[in-house]
DNA sequence: TTTTGTAAACAATTACGCCTGTTTTCTCTG
DNA sequence: CAGAGAAAACAGGCGTAATTGTTTACAAAA
């Protein structure tokens, strides 16, 4: 469909649990339902964290979300920390990929940049910042400012996510010359979202975010026609 | 609960009851002195969820930092939940008196809008949100979200101060005309704003900031001329 | 039998609200 | 106006409940 699929990520495996040790029979039926346990473990504590926010996200309530008693959790997780360390990991990826996803529906023309495929990334952008995955990352931010630990672990990722993310942008607009420009673009969709999805915006939210991404579709497409015209 | 360790010299005395003590006859000594105490411990908390966060700000610790007991604070807050009313209503008027100095500054032509005076509302928008109120006052709203408690009382605050925060951008540029574009232009810039401030922006914050300005400026400004055209 | 996954009881820590006792300020009568 | 009693402000300890990580016990697969 669209040259957006070009792989820009799935750079490094963070790590995760290197202890386990593939001895012999790999295709055990043994490791397949202890990975089946730690991913009911991390879409519990995704779940926990969108209803009950991170400080209320307790290991009993994960176990009992996921089904498992704490003693199983305790043998995948040694730790509190460590879950949320592995559900970092876990929403790193499945975010990147998601994103992805939305900007692959993105129609890309070759030569040129169109009208289309800018709001087409806009309305991307704000699907991406409802998806639960993002709420439950803005949790886990949002605590990291005030717990060293999870700062230690969560800062690393999130640079890395950063990167990687406008590595996507530049990939579905390779036509945008200006780099300076576009991340410039990019911070404004970014700020954007962020700032609107964090809002609770009791009244009218569709209406207004309708509203602010007609006007954002406007500058983003005054900023690439200014950037093109530097360029030449 | 991961502890985030805080050393607590505390004892700032409030007030030394030999400082300046009113002889007895002055009635309100007491009320007075009450007074000091109760702003003591709302600063106090303020300070708190600027340092820890709005989960690891506890009781024992605002008693710290304000230098009081906590029999004394709890003669005055019963709760903790209390407190924390009683710092979103002094935040309440506090961030709303501190955005109308801030836009009080703007000069504010007569006549028609400058360029000038978009330029200083947006910085003015920036400098608000990297005021110690503001970032309190969303470590509450953030854990209203799962926080019920917390959100039966913030929300009608909230609510009122949107709109006391809308009127007074209406004062500022009193020759705004079409309303709805007023409201959208508002909505940029807080929406805006917010995602910045709520951005870590490991890097180069400043300049981005500075650059995403500049592209809120001109766009502010296509909204105005758009929207005057269409009063004509 | 050995290893791995699961379960449950346990101790240690912590925060919250409550309680009792003490000091300071106000009031009101003699 | 003076002092006793009332009321307010303050100080700090205690029990309960919740959370975390550890340890022991059990079940099933290899």
């Amino acid at each position: 469909m669209t040259a957006a699929k070009k792989k820009v990520g799935a750079t490094k495996k963070v790590a995760a649990t290197t202890s386990k040790r593939p001895q012999r029979n790999e295709k055990g039926w043994q490791a397949e339902k202890s990975a089946m346990t730690r991913s009911a473990i991390l879409e519990a504590t995704i779940q926990c964290l969108l209803e009950l926010g991170y400080a209320n996200t307790t290991t009993a309530l994960i176990a009992n979300y996921a089904g498992v008693s704490r003693g199983a959790m305790m043998h995948h997780f040694p730790s509190r920390i460590s879950v949320m360390r592995a559900v970092i990991d876990y929403l790193h990826m499945l975010r990147l990929q998601e994103y992805r996803d939305l900007m692959a529906d993105i129609d890309d023309p070759q030569s040129t940049l169109t009208d289309k495929a800018i709001r087409e990334s806009v309305e991307a952008a704000w699907r991406y910042v409802n998806l639960p995955s993002f709420l439950a990352y803005q949790e886990m931010l949002a605590a990291s400012r005030t717990d060293a630990e999870l700062r230690q672990i969560i800062e690393p990722v999130e640079k890395d996510f950063e990167k990687q993310f406008l590595n996507t942008v530049k990939a579905v607009f390779p036509h945008w010359q200006n780099l300076a420009r576009l991340e410039g673009a990019h911070d404004m969709v970014q700020f954007l979202m962020k700032g609107m999805a964090l809002s609770h915006m009791s009244v009218r939210k569709n209406a207004r975010a309708k509203r602010v991404m007609t006007y954002l579709t406007a500058i983003l497409h005054d900023i690439y026609k200014e950037a093109n015209l530097m360029e030449k």
